[in-house]
DNA sequence: AATCTGTAGATTGTTAACAATCGGCATTTT
DNA sequence: AAAATGCCGATTGTTAACAATCTACAGATT
């Protein structure tokens, strides 16, 4: 009866919505996010087409989508590879995020309501809960949404879009993986301070709470990755190349 | 004889970068930043295919990557079309420009060279010029020159990166491109007191001006928008910052 | 031994054909 | 007349084949 077909089922709406180009999109941002493709990975057209069960056509454009996003990089007829983000990179990007989450803090602090409050302090609780049972990966993932819900709640879809992809690029940062850095959930302490700052509703308070704290991770990140710089030999394995 | 093949010659670097798929890619990017396809226009496979004399193929990869870019918006066997950005969504790249606008004052406070500044101070005095030749085209182009370029400056790449993307983006609001908002350049007289914040050293102080010179285009632009939906003139007040 | 050369296989770039879906229009139905 | 039905051209989604390029390796050359 509708003239404009609802997708009411979910299997209609995703027929209409996916196709097998998005699919395949999702499934390898999927995988080199959750590190199944590591950085500096090779991807292969026809072997990623053959697990799929799909040609070549909606994998290279796949591939597009995905290299625009930050996550691979081309090489124009040598192939594709997982982004691997140098210290430089990250770095501009933790600044970058600082700056944002200042931008957060100070929205929050005007507009945040109650049940919003509400809703964070209880991750924050939660986020507690994970370090007592000393259960480092929960605590990481908790963190993330943490972040990740104050930045949606702070109302700038743009800015939630942008912030999204900077936290995709900066997991690609290879030493972040190495899992040491959240065996020491360090910044849990400054949980608290930051949702008080943001409930004291002064923009300033709440937008410096934001920006050290995110300046915290960024110094603890980078301070890690040059010990680990200097104490192990770099194990630099030069892949073939022929271009400068 | 190099092992390593050096593409000192541009048609050789040419052939070695450039793909079918980019080569597509930055020309319909082009035309939709110069207007040639209007927001809304309906981009077509094929005709696309045949008058840039490739075949669909690559067409569909650039489509990819200029959805991912923000310029494109694709609906599933329905087609493309160039993206048209509604109010709401500029007013929130406008608020997030000024937040990095803000980023780029401080960081060209403390970091700018007297070269540079130089540099800069050229754009404004060619700005001044333009507007005293009536000349809107050429002012507007400087404009966007004077603000890449001081984004550049601050060092940050992945900021430049974001930057030009959310200008891009802000091109497709239709109503700027209307072209009486850049009849007059109010906006001049603002330069030379931003070069001076920044020259002054001072990181709050360069922020600040940069943060506000970007309000007024954003109150400016909105409010034109507003006019010409109500022709009714609404000033939009926006609340001052204060730093620490 | 080290470097150069050339060939074969693997992989990417590009094209063309096939399949599925959409939108409009004539026809039918009420 | 209004609404529903069914067809047809246009357009998109997908696949498979073809062409160009790269990488590795073996043999030749110095």
């Amino acid at each position: 009866m509708p003239a404009v077909p609802h997708p009411t089922h979910s299997t209609i709406a995703l027929l209409q919505t996916s196709s097998l180009t998005s699919v395949v999109q999702q499934e390898l941002e999927r995988a080199i996010l959750v590190g199944e493709y590591a950085p500096g990975t090779k991807l292969i057209e026809a072997t990623i087409a053959l697990q799929l069960g799909v040609s070549r056509g909606p994998v290279r454009e796949a591939f597009r989508m995905l290299e625009e996003g930050g996550l691979l990089r081309v090489e124009k007829n040598r192939g594709v590879f997982v982004r691997d983000i140098p210290t430089a990179e990250a770095i501009e990007i933790f600044d970058l995020r600082a700056t944002l989450d200042e931008l957060v803090g100070r929205q929050l602090a005007v507009h945040i309501t109650a049940v919003q409050l509400k809703e964070i302090k209880a991750l924050v609780a939660d986020m507690e809960r994970q370090v007592k049972a000393q259960d480092a990966y929960h605590y990481h993932l908790l963190n993330l949404k943490f972040h990740d819900r104050l930045v949606e709640l702070a109302g700038n879809r743009k800015l939630t879009e942008i912030y999204r992809k900077l936290i995709k690029e900066l997991s690609l940062f290879r030493r972040l993986n190495l899992a040491d850095s959240w065996l020491l959930p360090i910044t849990a302490h400054e949980h608290r301070p930051i949702v008080a700052a943001i409930a004291s509703g002064d923009p300033d308070v709440a937008g410096r709470a934001m920006f050290e704290h995110a300046m915290d991770s960024k110094n603890r990140t980078i301070a890690n990755e040059l010990e680990r710089a200097t104490s192990v030999p770099l194990p630099v394995k030069t892949p073939r190349r022929k271009r400068v």
